[in-house]
DNA sequence: CTGAAAGCGCTTACAG
DNA sequence: CTGAAAGCGCTTACAG
């Protein structure tokens, strides 16, 4: 492939006179400026920006980490995601963590050797010890890790309250949350807060159960349910499930058990990612996250970051309540 | 961050040295390695893989272009790529064309700027002059572009063929296929030829009606089946969908028409993606793709031919007929 | 087994 | 407005 000096040859210039009309840097003449143009077009001739990223420090790489990006909600997080980096010159390594801890570590190392110009965290199975040495920009998906690392959630504990008050709105006495693992400091944790002290505030009796962060797809979770969630059955009438995959496979476990939604169980889920919102048989009740502004957020924070033009500070997006045929 | 050169100080040696432990170099004596090493993680080094890219010439970087990341099957594809690179020591940039052709183009310009080993091509709204001065490895999904470059496909003809031919067997005798556009050299396009021809031999009447390719999502196939499909719904007693999301769109609109599925009207999808999987209520009558071992399949082919480590062939995958309730 | 030097393809003070 | 030279952080013949 043509070199900055090929081109410099060829237009009869020097390659700092090239990297001149590259950089669109004031001061050259139009005609020198033509003559260099020209002579790129005529060569083919693609700037080698793995070059110029040794030379300026800057890769305009960003690195997104992400449990599985082909779970429909991190699907499209990092859709939107993509998007804004594109528009704003930036490009995305994409990274499956699988929720594993030495895959994460590997992938932290892997981007800090590559230079990215920073990191978008959205896999969390790694301890806080473990972003000591990070010293890049990075910002992260619905976890505080500590105080110099930025995080984009939505308001999960107005989510958990919406959910469990529709719950209870609607008669239910005796409720059980599903949560996903409730040690980390995952923000989304609060959810399980919001069910516990509403549930205590209408003096209704609850349970929570957690099921652990592996797999988060919907084979996973009905043997989930059949395993740790059926013996509770008969004794609730309504379901909080912390995500809306959770929550169809529970509606399918029960339709398959011949239980009634909503008349014997109310089920209420999370997140309404496309795919939720696609499913209408049933339409499920359930808490929109705004995901595709999590997204477009997550990314430009962390360019404002990189490129230092403002601060860094976390930031909660609105949940909303959809009603639908579950409750 | 440190460098070779720091290293090289602690350590005693020259940065030649440190570069062959890097590389893992034969003849270095256990003494000198081990200085090095000890070096290395007191200073927390990280080689800078952006400098050992320019000086190999060798990004280890693929560049993936799809039309929507988002996208169910898309999803499926690109994280079945990530996990195969990622095995092989390959990263993954991803670009979202949107089946925007100035987009598409502009990938590609990056893609070469940057100097990616290789490019996996499964967006296809460029003609194929585009293609010509490709020079790096690329390899494509679903479509035939030139004999230089390879493709990996499911069978879409036995794909149609099963689809129609199930259909018919149902007892079908007027017969619909609902295709993404047909004037490009895509070979999920023999599906629609498959259909035609199966329809042909068994004497059945048959409507063949293409949507375009914008975007492949509920909303926009709900509303191209009110606007182009509903007209035909009384004429036909069986539709074939050239995807499960447009399948699962159709149902949904039978249901609210009060069209019986599968009674008066048959569906089979095609493609069985996670998502298509999840769906219970109800099981679609679908071909399944293999799409991890696409993915699978696609990165390790681009690898091969990264590597100069066998030829580049296209491949073409079996798909499997999957009895749901639709049909 | 080890090191000095040139080179990968750019950018950027510095000088003119 | 333009160019020569040093530098970004590595690798790799070449020499010893």
């Amino acid at each position: 492939m043509n070199t900055i000096k090929d081109v410099a040859k060829k237009a009869g210039v020097s390659i700092t006179t090239v990297s001149r009309v590259l950089n669109n840097n004031n001061y050259i003449s139009d005609m020198t400026r033509k003559k260099v143009l020209d002579a790129m077009k005529e060569l083919d001739y693609y700037p080698h920006q793995i070059a110029r990223a040794l030379s300026k420090k800057q890769t305009f790489i960003i690195g997104v980490i992400l449990p599985d990006s082909s779970n429909p909600f991190f699907a499209q997080l990092l859709k939107n995601i993509e998007q804004v980096a594109q528009c704003k010159n930036y490009k995305v390594l994409l990274c499956n963590s699988l929720n594993d801890k030495e895959k994460e570590l590997s992938y932290i190392k892997m981007l800090k050797e590559n230079r990215v110009d920073g990191i978008i965290m959205g896999s969390h199975v790694l301890n806080m010890e473990a972003y000591k040495n990070i010293t890049e920009p990075i910002i992260a998906f619905e976890r505080y890790i500590n105080n110099s690392i930025p995080y984009v959630t939505s308001d999960n504990y107005t989510g958990g309250q919406l959910a469990t008050n529709h719950l209870i709105e609607r008669g239910c006495k005796n409720l059980l949350h599903i949560s996903g693992p409730l040690d980390l400091s995952i923000d989304a944790n609060r959810r399980a807060d919001a069910f516990k002290l509403t549930c205590i505030d209408n003096e209704i009796d609850y349970y929570i159960v957690e099921y652990q962060d592996l797999n988060l797809n919907f084979e996973y979770f009905y043997k989930f349910i059949e395993t740790n969630i059926d013996k509770y059955l008969d004794k609730i009438d309504g379901v909080f499930c912390s995500n809306d995959i959770l929550a169809y496979a529970l509606y399918v476990y029960c339709k398959n058990k011949n239980i009634n939604v909503p008349d014997t169980l109310k089920i209420v889920g999370y997140d309404n990612s496309q795919i939720t919102q696609m499913l209408k048989t049933p339409r499920l009740t359930t808490i929109a996250q705004p995901i595709d502004l999590i997204g477009k957020i997550l990314c430009e924070n962390l360019i404002r970051l990189i490129e230092k033009k403002g601060d860094a500070y976390n930031q909660q997006l609105s949940v909303t309540f959809i009603k639908g045929e579950t409750t």
